[in-house]
DNA sequence: CTGAAAGCGCTTACAG
DNA sequence: CTGAAAGCGCTTACAG
């Protein structure tokens, strides 16, 4: 398949052309291979005129240096490893893209890899990614954080473990959680339900304590009010959650969802039941589900920071790398976006 | 910043520890290196108790091969890059999850680099792959193909160039543009407008040129009823274009967006314009919006394959890897979602 | 300012 | 079945 080294393939033909070396170029512009690195690195030692020739030789040759090889000798990737549960999620793809730009503006190759919310996979993720030697990690994890590569910085975000990490950053979700019940005490509701995320992460787990410390205020707390989707937090395990929920003899006035899609699920749910949002049920979403303003009611949630996320991790990770020895947590504040669904009349 | 070869930095301190390399596990299991190396690989040519003893040295020193050193010595980087305009919107994200996924499934690691829509941009991607060495190329193009490097495999996908590459897939544009304006023909519609995607991509391209040879049937082409959003195809540009058409002296009684987006961004337009859909002007989407059946009114759309691009483009890069020669080109058909939008009844 | 030499961590003919 | 040696493509002290 691949050509033997020395077996130069006919470029017209199915095989790979044999990339151009330094060893090329130097000989092309009639220079050892040491002054040719150190032209194309923009040394200081190097004479103009032989700069110029060795330059010249890499352009015409179609030179571009072996980032492998280059890595293998500097003991340097210039990589950094992403690892979040699944890619194609809104969240995470805008957090990641946010990751990759400020990572790849430092010069970093961005390495993102899907867990599938499997702690097998995600150490496998973890190991594939140390055989490739990144600088560092970002981590959104779901569990396989015991075997984290001792030595490497790891700047966990989303989904915390404090401790082990070079840094972490989350939406401030008790805040975030204390806004939307405290809205829906605003428009008078006691008997408050809730759709939550899956326990075990950090934005599950640290929503759902706020929403109890803040529902306890209104005093209506009954059996049955506090619901749990599925490990993916998916629309259907909301609809199902939500559905059962209102089935109650006496069911909530109100639901506050953990999650876009949570609440997607929730809407559904009601409304195939027949009811009216926001008159015989209120609702209000942690996150602003796509299209927010345009879904049937509005949805009252609170703003979104994804890219945000990725961005201030990278941002950690690449000052630990720097040799900042702070090891930070930050918290992104969140906003309340009044809209129909909570009794508002806010117009979209 | 790194540890000096041979200088060994302490495990609790702030750099990494050095990887435990092959040969470090030879002297531990008090093999060679070559003997080492076979054994891990599993080669038929060394001695059972020789692997156990070296696969346990590996265990203790939790030994991970360079796949740096690996992929420098045998010339193959088991990598493979995938370039699309935006990796965190929707439609790009499955599909890179879905290659990315048969990719892994094979062994290969999978380099995502987004263009966002920059031709410069894009050819610096394309560069930085080729500097890793990766063994062949998913490219969702726009526009740097003029620099594509020779002899790579290069698997276009939703947005192909014919002629240089080793297959391509993409919808079938034209076939579910038909879909759409024949329904709205049957709902009786002949004043029908378009929001279409920026010239020049093979989706925005081929979904117009269908467009006007089926509406074309109906007999009623207006000026003014064929109009285009920007670059990224975003909501507000096909909130500003659908606006625009709807102010003319004669507007369109029906609209068909050639995105989720488009669509969005279209009944946006229609909402702020007072009016009522499908009573005053009916809509229908190319792709189905996230949550398109919670939409007031639910929009009528064809069917989504994000994920299925993805595979099927990965799929078609693999086989060009294995030897196979055919250059193919992949259609995906798409089916029509009947909801209310169009004018239907459907329930949701 | 330039070049010869060593070495990053692997794999693989080659010889035994 | 095992080991010594060469080499993948770079970079960087070291010597001139």
């Amino acid at each position: 398949m691949a050509a033997h080294p020395g077996h130069v393939v006919d470029r017209a033909g199915g095989a790979a052309a044999r990339h151009p070396t330094l060893a090329d170029v130097a000989s092309a512009a009639g220079v050892s291979a040491s002054t040719a690195s150190r032209a194309l690195r923009a040394s200081p030692l190097v004479r103009d005129e032989t700069r110029r020739r060795v330059l010249a030789a890499a352009e015409t040759l179609g030179f571009e240096p072996n980032r492998l090889a280059r890595s293998l000798r500097t003991q340097s990737s210039l990589s950094i490893g992403i690892v979040v549960p699944d890619v194609a999620t809104a969240f995470w793809a805008a957090a990641v893209k946010g990751a990759q730009d400020v990572l790849e503006q430092a010069g970093y190759l961005a390495l993102v890899m899907s867990s599938e919310r499997d702690p097998v996979r995600e150490r496998a993720a973890l190991r594939t990614l140390r055989a490739h030697r990144v600088d560092g990690i970002l981590l959104a994890t779901s569990g396989g954080h015991d075997s984290l590569p001792a030595g490497l910085p790891v700047v966990f975000f989303d989904r915390l473990v404090p401790g082990l990490d070079s840094g972490r950053v989350a939406l401030a979700n008790r805040e975030g959680m204390v806004l939307l019940v405290d809205h829906l005490h605003v428009h008078g509701h006691a008997r408050i339900g809730y759709v939550g995320g899956h326990p075990g992460s950090t934005s599950a787990d640290e929503r759902r304590a706020a929403f109890e410390a803040a529902a306890a205020r209104s005093g209506a707390r009954r059996p049955g009010y506090l619901r749990s989707g599925d490990a993916m937090w998916s629309e259907a395990s909301g609809e199902r959650a939500a559905a059962e929920m209102l089935s109650l003899a006496e069911p909530p006035t109100a639901i506050v969802a953990a999650s876009d899609a949570l609440a997607v699920g929730t809407l559904r749910a009601i409304r195939k039941l027949g009811r009216r949002v926001p008159e015989d049920v209120a609702l209000v979403s942690f996150d602003d589900p796509v299209s927010g303003d345009l879904l049937d009611p509005p949805l009252t949630a609170l703003t979104r920071h994804d890219r945000e996320s990725g961005e201030l991790a990278a941002g950690l990770l690449l000052r630990v790398l720097a040799g900042d020895t702070e090891r930070p947590e930050v918290r992104i504040p969140l906003e309340l976006i009044l809209r129909r669904s909570c009794g508002c009349d806010a117009r979209g």
